[in-house]
DNA sequence: TCTGGGGTCCTAGGACCC
DNA sequence: TCTGGGGTCCTAGGACCC
């Protein structure tokens, strides 16, 4: 979609973005074990972003609650998450690459994926690393792959500083022993239900029966499985700014919700935040979701198309409240609380103001 | 060791219509 | 009365990623 196909596809992923990039404005950081999350305080409830290498050595890892964290290095200097600083180091990243002439697309704060149009691919890989490194004094490493799948995987085998080739001459040494969780879209789930079917590497997985990975998997799914046990994926990279579909705002709170007046109220504050956030795009909302999570911890999704498109805040405050007030189940602790809005894609806004709608006459 | 926040996409089932 | 088949829309939930 939009998007050009290259003979090379390179991946560029930064070395431990948050925590470098936080030592580097904090220069006596440096070689300290650092962990960033939440708002610093490791007796909160939040979990680690990014750990500095020297706090890893001592076990901690991304996802991790900070109260472990801080367990496992309580010498560790808990810095608290700071987005909008991130988002203009990554900004200034994707700069330096995008003026060396090439396109990329944006994958996220700390990496994206490069069109390459050259037979040495390597040497442009090292001339990224070294213009991002001069403009933003970050390291990234870089994966080489004739594909995105490939070169998205490959930079692991990089890291850290590095660059790595992986493509189809190389893909069934490199891959087809490891375990299939090593690829990309493959998670503890997936690996665990094709495990049931005796599908445990990269090269069963290839070879697995397709009408196999499809009855389990459904026509969609069951077809990509397949293809990324090859490692076979689209070339193409698309450099057209993201364009969001929705946004969402969450809180888990330091102490759980009792009444239901205090969760009507803190429903209210969050789809203040999301209405802000929507309201500097532009777009009319289409759709709202709630999301609940119970103490201790049992999570529920409610969503509701509104009735139309609107960039009001009323009627997008009303239908939140009323899925609040259909689904809250009163009584039960609430530890977090969540409000999305879904918007008009800029191309199909004509589309759903002409969708009359259904059951409503 | 009690488990964040912000996203995306896919699937499935029921309602509804012809 | 013994109930097809195709299509779309809506909602819930699963899974994954950074």
């Amino acid at each position: 979609m939009g998007g050009r196909t290259f003979p090379f596809v390179l991946h560029v992923d930064l070395d431990q973005f948050i925590a470098a990039v936080e030592v580097l404005r904090r220069p006596e950081l440096a070689g300290r074990e650092v962990v960033v999350g939440g708002r610093g305080d490791p007796t909160e409830r939040a979990v680690v972003s990014t750990a500095s290498y020297p706090a890893r050595e001592r076990g901690v890892r991304s996802g991790m609650p900070l109260r472990v964290a801080a367990r496992k290095a309580p010498d560790a200097v808990f810095l608290p998450v700071d987005g909008p600083h991130y988002l203009a180091a990554s900004e200034e990243v994707f700069a330096a690459i995008r003026d060396l002439g090439l396109v990329v697309e944006v994958l996220g704060w700390d990496e994206g994926f490069v069109g390459a149009e050259t037979d040495d691919p390597e040497s442009l890989a090292h001339a990224i690393q070294g213009a991002v490194l001069e403009r933003t004094r970050l390291h990234c490493s870089v994966g080489v792959g004739d594909n995105r799948v490939r070169a998205k995987i490959a930079t692991d085998f990089g890291k850290p500083q590095g660059v790595y080739r992986l493509t189809a001459a190389n893909w069934r040494e490199v891959m087809g022993a490891r375990p299939t969780a090593a690829l990309w879209g493959v998670g503890s789930r997936v690996s665990a239900r094709l495990e049931k079917h005796g599908i445990r590497t990269v090269d069963e997985l290839a070879a697995a029966d397709p009408a196999l990975l499809l009855t389990e998997f459904g026509p969609r799914m069951g077809a990509w499985y397949g293809s990324l046990g090859r490692g076979e994926g689209s070339a193409e990279v698309d450099d057209t700014p993201w364009v969001a579909r929705g946004h969402s705002r969450e809180t888990t709170y330091q102490q759980n919700l009792a009444g239901a007046d205090e969760v009507r109220d803190a429903v209210r504050v969050l789809t203040d935040q999301v209405l802000q956030d929507v309201r500097r795009e532009g777009r009319p909302v289409v759709r709202v979701g709630l999301k609940v999570r119970y103490a201790p911890f049992f999570t529920v999704n409610r969503s509701r198309k509104l009735r139309a498109a609107t960039s009001d805040a009323e009627p997008v405050h009303e239908t939140v409240q009323a899925l609040l007030a259909d689904h809250l189940e009163e009584g039960r602790e609430v530890r977090l609380l969540g409000v999305r809005a879904e918007m008009t894609m800029p191309d199909d806004g004509d589309d759903i103001e002409r969708t009359p709608v259904r059951g409503r006459v």
